[in-house]
DNA sequence: CGTTAAGCGAGACGGTACGTCTTGTCTTCGT
DNA sequence: ACGAAGACAAGACGTACCGTCTCGCTTAACG
């Protein structure tokens, strides 16, 4: 494993751009490591150097589009801290290139166990851990899942509409199930 | 587009058992055109003559097997009826070839838009009519989905286990959606 | 092999037409048993029945079109019919399409000895005979290569023009091996 | 067009021992760019940086088996190097592999025009040149054609024997056509 | 201050898969 | 039974991408 210290800042960011440059403009399928040297005035090599594949290059690129735009904080009540999440969530991830990079993430990680762990870590994990100390009665998990798993579910399906109005139907079903609801 | 009623039904059937043999054997990466036209006996030109790509053959390969196995009905309660359905789902596609291959196809599916045609077409909205049908007050998308969703979630992110004790809380949670629930 | 007596006539012509129309339009590379059935409206295996490919069927075209255009005889001496007979070489063969064709066929037959056998006998054989039989002294077959074997490299290899000029320089010269000269 | 400078010169012999392998093992139908690259253990796309195709492939493995073997000098008399010459060619390429590798080339430059050129460029104007500078007088094209041509012509058709007594009789007959002879 | 080790751009390389093409056989119909 | 239509197995074609590698060049750290 190479010297991180020693790492050219502006190389990694150069990758960073070219792959989201080159989501931007062709979609997924247009990412190739290739392509991203290609862009990025980049040797394969220093890719395959620190990143193992498109992929993980693909995820961090994401992240820190999506880093960038953290949920805005509302400690009020536990249902409005919800709804603002799940607000939030649709606006960024609904109809953007943010939102159909997440599918794709999500759907190249069912074939590389490896990209899946640093989704979980990277972004599920941290997106619930701060949602679930905020739950301290009944089962976290559940109430997450039944704000969180809806939008994404419809996300990557596309069979029905995500807008605000179902974020906050979602919201108010998962509330009931919480018995502090 | 060729004359369906000209197709060989054997070679039809071997290779979508070539398919599946290689997913069992392999996983989603050992499927190939190459591997399922040399394991069927096949030639290559015969596969693309009725279906786009692989894509499409395992997506058939995989309703073959799921249609096989159809919920059970239970016209008793709605209760009743979501939970044998959620339970059903469990044992089918957790942990299970079926399962991996449902989210390696809505894996794919997020870069290609007609498998994900398909798979509404074929798969998801066949299983929820029967069931909305059965919903009559209230939304009856938003509890099929506070249902589905948090089971395919899960199994899409392997971010915590699913079991029929989860399958019944969400049926549960659900049904506090419902308003004659 | 089938009956030649219940062949279909405009079946066998309409085959040597499309070949040729095939040929003329795109060249020996737009040849294929698949391009011929289809511009000839006839069923690939009708062609397979009295072919053996596509070699056999455009030779056989090739001949068709050679055929309807006889040397011109001239019996008054051996130099005057062996000039008219390469002047009526390069007329015919020299920058047209037959020529091309020739050449093609030739080339193919170096893959393919069953054409080569097809193109000797029914090509090379019966246009030397009637010539061969002329030369009583000598060696026959060396005045007519010194004759033609010149004509069909330079075809081949288009190192060179091939015009009547040269069609007379060669003549003159392979009359000085024949010792009636 | 990539750098040659960077080309590794192991593969490129490879390849060319591959092509050669095959011709001799299987003749030019076991010539595919698939089976070349296979045999010399090289990627497919290593072959099409380098060539343009297996026709390119199997000219240069022609010719660096033809060029290793040049003729033998002779500058005593025209006669006797033209007669050197003709049965050389006799001894390298009548009955051998290279011969029906030489005749399979000419017959694929037919519908090749780029393996056309590069024959004539590469192999029979280096073969010509030398000759003709040797023929002072009359037309030296002519004189060349008139021991070459025959030698090729029953080569590719097969119509005749071509033995050392027949080169002998092509090259006296050729001087004849000679002033100076 | 020079050496040396690494990062880096560039891209050749072996390999796998893709999707298309052609060949020659076989099958299904219609007539 | 012949013929049209075309499905089929086989396999070559030329391209794309992957992940490894080998070159030189530059650049930072250390002697």
């Amino acid at each position: 494993m190479p010297d991180q210290s020693r790492r050219n800042p502006q190389v990694h960011q150069a990758v960073l751009d070219a792959t989201w440059e080159l989501l931007v403009t062709g979609g997924w399928s247009a990412v190739s490591v290739d392509a991203i040297a290609a862009k990025a005035g980049v040797g394969k090599r220093t890719i395959y150097r620190w990143w193992p594949g498109k992929n993980a290059v693909a995820l961090e690129a994401f992240l820190a589009r999506a880093r960038s735009t953290p949920p805005p904080g509302s400690p009020a009540s536990l249902a409005e801290t919800l709804r603002a999440h799940a607000r939030h969530f649709v606006d960024l991830y609904v109809g953007t290139r943010l939102g159909a990079l997440l599918c794709e993430l999500l759907g190249a990680a069912q074939s590389d166990p490896d990209l899946a762990a640093s989704l979980r870590e990277h972004w599920f994990l941290p997106r619930r851990e701060p949602l679930r100390a905020l739950i301290t009665a009944g089962d976290p998990d559940l109430v997450l899942d039944l704000v969180f798993a809806p939008l994404h579910y419809r996300l990557l399906t596309g069979h029905a509409e995500v807008d605000h109005a179902f974020a906050d139907k979602v919201v108010t079903a998962a509330l009931l199930a919480h018995p502090a609801g």
